[in-house]
RNA sequence: GGGCGGGUACUCAAGCGGCCAACGAGGACAGACUGUAAAUCUGUUGACUUCUAGUCUACGAAGGUUCGAAUCCUUCCCCGCCCA
């Protein structure tokens, strides 16, 4: 379980193309994950997730504990039964939440307070304290049955100082071992046949600073896991920095593992990590502008609600005659948008989908016949994006 | 016929002598959003120009008072309610 095979690797970039075996079935990748926080990708039936040509979806450990509770779920048989899918799902840890809940630099009531031995988090919901620590992370996560899981890490804000990069850093070093102490444990503890094995995924950690990033990612790497994850980018630092931080990463990460970029992101975003080595991505970009009006085609990112759309004949996405939204037009969706229907940010939401998922396969096509390049730079002559 | 209330920008609606090209809401137009505290947030919304400022046209219509009027007075035109 838990294989990841390269099938092929394109001769003038660090792209490759791969197949990676979880319990529920095998990620063809490079992959985009949508995002399904609370176990919904906002709008979109498991269905619908189908057509957008999904293989995996990620959910947020987290907003789960919160609510409804981690132990509901696995009295619930899970959280693949009980969401109704039963294709490969992600668990992100909660990690995030100490970057975006503010913690690190920010100043004022932060909702975060951080220790050596976990976080104590004031809930979004109803400011309720609670704690969560590496191993509590592991056990809620093996409640929900993801295939894989994430460690528990701190993301410290781009423009933290080197000290404190480190520090945050460090932590999530630390973290990640714990993660995988007690992963194992619960590992053994378990019984197969009936709650199949979980892939646990380390961070990389150690914001925009070179040698930080090289040591983060010699330690990330040296843990026996099936895979890992490069953390703290796309969070402000600009696709230069990230870039850049992909390129130091790279000579260190271990061949035979996927590596997953979390939180990224917009279309170039994806093609420029494939570039560099990626497999696996996942973002809240593309469903989150779908519900503020966004599309995407080959041209690029537009507004629907834009008045030159009016009276539209044209699909979404003219480009791609297998779109699952293909037989509504463009004027009768801004229609929609407009009135506050949510058919319409239903139908943003799958034609975004769908977008990243058939460029992600297209790229695994051009990885296969050695032309990534070319294919990366073909579609950014058409594609025009603010972002 | 008499009494009362009211007519303000695309719509609703505040303002009741100068700080008013006119609060606020909606609409319209445009922008932002990257491991989801987000179906959210921001900007613009009379015209023109030498555009961190100025000029012109505007608060039902026409006159008037005043240094100055959307705001006060007169007449007229509409709308609503009440009484004959």
């Amino acid at each position: 379980m838990f294989e990841f095979k390269i099938i092929a690797k394109d001769p003038q970039t660090k792209a490759r193309r791969g197949l990676f075996s979880t319990p529920h079935g095998k990620i063809e990748t490079p992959i985009f994950m949508p995002v399904g926080t609370l176990g919904s990708v906002k709008g979109l039936s498991p269905d619908e997730l189908l057509q957008a040509q999904a293989q995996i979806i990620l959910a947020n450990t987290y907003h789960l504990y919160l609510r409804p509770g981690h132990q509901l779920i696995r009295q619930m048989g899970g959280l693949h039964k009980w969401i109704n899918w039963d294709k490969p799902i992600l668990t992100d840890s909660g990690g995030f939440q100490v970057f975006s809940l503010g913690a690190g630099t920010k100043k004022g009531k932060s909702k975060v307070k951080l220790t050596s031995d976990g976080v104590e988090f004031k809930s979004h919901l109803d400011g309720s304290k609670h704690y969560l620590t590496p191993e509590k992370v592991m056990e809620i996560e093996h409640d929900l049955g993801a295939d894989i899981i994430m460690a528990l890490d701190e993301c410290a804000p781009h423009d933290s100082d080197k000290k404190y990069a480190e520090k945050a850093m460090l932590r999530t070093h630390d973290w990640a071992q714990k993660c995988l102490t007690r992963h194992l444990q619960l590992e053994k503890e378990k019984n197969h046949r009936k709650d199949p094995p979980q892939a646990l995924f380390p961070i990389i950690q150690g914001t925009v600073f070179e040698d930080l990033r090289i040591e983060s990612t010699q330690y990330i790497a040296s843990l026996n896991t099936p895979g890992l994850a490069i953390g703290g980018l796309s969070v402000g630092e600009g696709r230069e920095v990230m870039c850049r931080m992909l390129e130091v990463m790279q000579p260190h990460y271990p061949e035979q593992k996927p590596r997953y970029l979390m939180g990224v992101g917009t279309p170039l975003d994806l093609l420029e990590g494939i570039e560099r080595g990626i497999d696996m991505f996942d973002c809240v970009h593309a469903t989150r502008i779908a519900r503020h009006g966004c599309f995407y085609n080959n041209e690029g990112r537009h507004h629907i609600a834009n008045e030159k759309f009016f009276s539209d004949t044209l699909p979404l996405d003219p480009d791609h005659p297998d779109n699952p939204t293909g037989k509504f037009n463009r004027s009768y969706i801004r229609h929609l948008v407009k009135e506050n229907e949510m058919l319409g940010i239903r139908l943003l939401s799958l034609n975004n989908l769908y977008f990243l998922l058939k460029l992600m396969e297209n790229a695994r096509g051009a990885i296969s016949k050695g032309y990534y390049r070319d294919f990366k730079n073909n579609f950014l002559s058409h594609f025009r994006d603010t972002v």
